[in-house]
DNA sequence: CCATATATTCGACAATGTAGGAAAAATAGG
DNA sequence: CCTATTTTTCCTACATTGTCGAATATATGG
C-alpha cells in the first residue's frame, strides 16, 4: 500500500499543468503546456494515464466537454485539480525547497 | 530506453541529501538527514537501492570507508554525488520552477 | 456512407519507490 | 579461538509511476 500521498515528478508537472491552464484543460492543451514550459514531449498516452491515476485517487476530477463546434473530433475531457491534490502539491513542493535550502547561491536564473 | 535523464522525487531527496552531508554520506547518516529535513521516514533498503540505481547511471560515486573505531559493525560505504548527477538535479529544479513560476504567493521565506 | 480530423481509451512494459530480512564485517569477553 | 552482539550493507520482491503506440470513438464535409 502506498505510504501516504506523494506525488511523482510527472504527476506534479501534470497537476500544475491543470492550474495553469484552469478551465480549458484537455489531453493536447496540457500536453501543449508542459512541452512549452518545460521543453519535454510526452505522448497523450502519457497524460491521460497519468490524470487517470490521479481522478482515480480524488486529486483531480474531469467533465465531458460539450461536442465541438469545430472541423470534427470527439468532445473533449476536461480536468480539474481538486483540494487535496492542490494539497498533495504543495505538500511535495515544500519538501523539495526544505531539501534544497541554502544550497542555491542563483535561485531561477536561467 | 530512458527518455533522457529526468529524476524521480525520491532520487532526487536522496540526491540532495548528499550534497548536504557532503563527506559524511552513507546509510543511516543519509536517512536520519532525510528524516530531519522532510518528516519522511524511509527504509534503509529503500536508499540503498535507490542509490545503487544513481550509480550505475553515474550520477553519483561510491567508497568503502575505513573500519569503524566504535563499538562493532561494518565498514561505511560513503556516497557522493558527481556533476552529472548535479546538473540532472539542477534540471529537474528548474523544471518545476517554471511550471510553478507565478503561481505561489509566497514562496520559501524560511 | 466514407474519408478524415480530433480525442480519448487500452494494453504493455520500463523505471522508480519502498520494505524487510539475509548476510557481512567488526569487536569485546570468556 | 569462538561466539554473542552490533552496525551497516546487500539482496529479493513487489507496488507505484512513467511512458508509449495502437486501438477506438466521435464529429463533419462531401
Amino acid at each position: 500500500m502506498g505510504k501516504s500521498d506523494s506525488l511523482g515528478e510527472f504527476e506534479q508537472v501534470a497537476l500544475l499543468a491543470l492550474i495553469r491552464l484552469g478551465s480549458n484543460a484537455y489531453g493536447a492543451r496540457i500536453r501543449a503546456e508542459i512541452a512549452e514550459r518545460t521543453g519535454r514531449d510526452v505522448s497523450l498516452g502519457a497524460i491521460y494515464t497519468t490524470l487517470e491515476r490521479l481522478e482515480r485517487k480524488g486529486f483531480v476530477s474531469s467533465a465531458r466537454g460539450a461536442p465541438t463546434p469545430e472541423r470534427g473530433g470527439r468532445a473533449k475531457r476536461f480536468y480539474k485539480i481538486e483540494a487535496p491534490g492542490e494539497r498533495a502539491l504543495r505538500k511535495s513542493r515544500e519538501t523539495m525547497d526544505r531539501m534544497w535550502e541554502g544550497l542555491v547561491p542563483a535561485p531561477s536564473a536561467g
